[in-house]
DNA sequence: GATCCCCGAGAGAGCGCTCCCTGGAGTCAA
DNA sequence: TTGACTCCAGGGAGCGCTCTCTCGGGGATC
């Protein structure tokens, strides 16, 4: 029953035009040999035919694909920080792509045999070069692709040794201009809740809270979270019992500020008045919390745009950065 | 320098295994007319060398592509609502995707020549299908898609004429539970602070409070705001002053409801003592408000999921229903 | 006016795969 | 034993495109 929509081919085109099929291949492709009549009389066959190239033919003979693949590795869609920041991230990359004019194709493994497959599909080259994200732990794959002379670049510092290029964002930079803050604002006794220690963003950001506070010969008051809601809250009441002098926190996580600000209300200690609480991510809700809550922001559209580029140089072959950091900016409100 | 692997095609394989390109190729595609052991030594060279099908090359004679478009047609990804619903939707795609093996070429569309492009491109084939998300308004896309043939499905029931097939949650049904819900608690005098009335989801959830008001033999009181927190919060104050004996609000979405409750807290109004609040939505920020919110929950990985489920029924040439609407759920916790 | 170039168009091979068609070998009934 | 038939593997065409190579013709040069 379907209208068997043939769709035109080069040969069409050409014939239709009273030329070649190289010709015609020409013209589509831009190439600067070709007389402007004839290039004139070929446009004009092909706006009328409607021609559109076949992408798979393309693909056969030339190897590339025109698509990027964003690989989301083993269930990272799990974390609520990661689902708020893969909009943007997916937004970014595809700005990017889009205007290189090449294909987003995305990949979420949701098993390990999944993990196999994206491999596979990878190493077979479907794709013309990966972005991965969400990593966590050292997951071998990009190591792996690399050698195998696929084009990949991660998001986040790799874990462990890896030579795979990367684009971060500065979370250490963002915990220190957090911590400046307070002690600008003249605060004395400044704490932190630290995300866990066996992630590149909890490492770096606890770093980033230290090496501040030691250049300014405050001593650091740490508790561990594991950057939920829950664990903020718990982290915060041991703070406070353990050190009530309290007068700020740095909290690695909005989340986990969030979690902070509940203790500290149900503390009956004021924010800002009595302590100072500064948070990390500048996720939605941190507009929306009592008091707004001041935090620090990561450009997650522009760290997506970011990987995309630097997978393109690497893809057309340019010599690239092997860590590029993007700066972290601290968004002042009212809880500090 | 590349190490230029070369990848083994399926002449290699049949060189090494001794038989035929089209005995390999039949293996490879499990056909069911090849002698088990000639089978056994194909499938060997296959492990040994690795190798794994051209995809394009594939393609170019089978006519599929083994990939299916999500498309976010024109900025979709603006807009809040849809930022947290993204991922979910592309989880449930991806993951039943996965499961028949195909790809998610994701677009989205950041101007109007790029929703050309789009068009370009679905239209020529390079995917096998389309679902196209967060439809705003009546983008004639879908019925241009579908006139070519172009298998395609929606998410939200379309406004205007159309006669694409879609995939929607049940909008009505979820505000006639909230309101029923408030009801049962023995509110009596129960608001509404709908969405814009130019969008599906506005228009449905404000349809649904109102049958369900009627069928109880209240009478409705409506205030509109346009899905941000702010017009919630100006409407909560409209309705407070319009009609100050009220002691329920169905708000049509988490974010609105948001602003209600901030109104209501600085108008000294107790909730849910005084009044109650429902929301809609069930965004994750719904569990961090004080009090957490009650609200109306949409099964948005399930959408995903059907969504694909139809478009690879449509692919297959199966009967499908042209409307599935997928049940929502109320979440109670102390708001109301 | 003959020779040499160079520019621009066409011919043709082939990318890796599927699938139709052919044909050889084996099976079974007559 | 033979013919009809089945079963299964191979041959080969061709999907739509790119790209190299070839070749024709017009202008410049002597």
């Amino acid at each position: 029953m379907s209208t068997a929509q043939q769709r035109p081919t080069l040969e069409g085109v050409a014939v239709r035009a009273g030329v070649s099929r190289a010709t015609v291949s020409r013209v589509v492709n831009g190439a600067p040999t070709v007389a402007a009549e004839i290039r004139e009389t070929v446009l004009r066959a092909v706006r009328e035919m409607g021609y559109v190239p076949n992408h798979a033919a393309r693909t056969l003979v030339t190897q590339r694909t025109n698509s990027m693949a964003l690989v989301f590795p083993e269930a990272a869609a799990r974390v609520f920080s990661d689902n708020e920041l893969f909009p943007g991230l997916v937004q970014g990359v595809s700005q990017e792509l889009e205007a290189a004019g090449l294909q987003l194709v995305l990949m979420m493994a949701s098993s390990r045999e999944s993990h196999e497959r994206m491999e596979q599909y990878l190493m077979a080259r479907h794709v013309d070069g990966a972005m991965m994200a969400s990593m966590h732990g050292a997951d071998p794959l990009p190591m792996t692709l690399q050698r195998m002379d696929v084009p990949v670049v991660v998001n986040g510092r790799p874990l462990g040794s890896s030579t795979v290029p990367y684009v971060d964002v500065d979370s250490a930079g963002g915990a220190a201009a957090a911590v400046r803050h307070l002690i600008d604002r003249g605060r004395t006794r400044i704490a932190t809740i630290a995300g866990p220690q066996d992630m590149v963003a909890g490492i770096d950001r606890l770093a980033g809270y230290r090496d501040q506070l030691r250049g300014s010969r405050r001593r650091s008051i740490v508790a561990v979270g594991d950057f939920t809601r829950e664990s903020g809250e718990a982290a915060m009441r041991q703070l406070l019992e353990d050190d009530p002098g309290l007068d700020a926190v740095f909290v690695a996580s909005d989340l986990m500020a969030l979690g902070a600000l509940r203790a500290l209300a149900q503390a009956g200690r004021r924010v800002p008045d009595d302590i100072a609480v500064v948070g990390f991510d500048d996720f939605e809700l941190a507009r929306y919390t009592e008091p707004q809550l001041t935090t620090v922001r990561q450009p997650i559209i522009e760290l997506g745009r970011t990987l995309a580029r630097q997978l393109l140089r690497l893809v057309t072959g340019e010599e690239i950065q092997r860590a590029l950091v993007l700066p972290t900016s601290l968004i002042v409100r009212d809880s500090a």
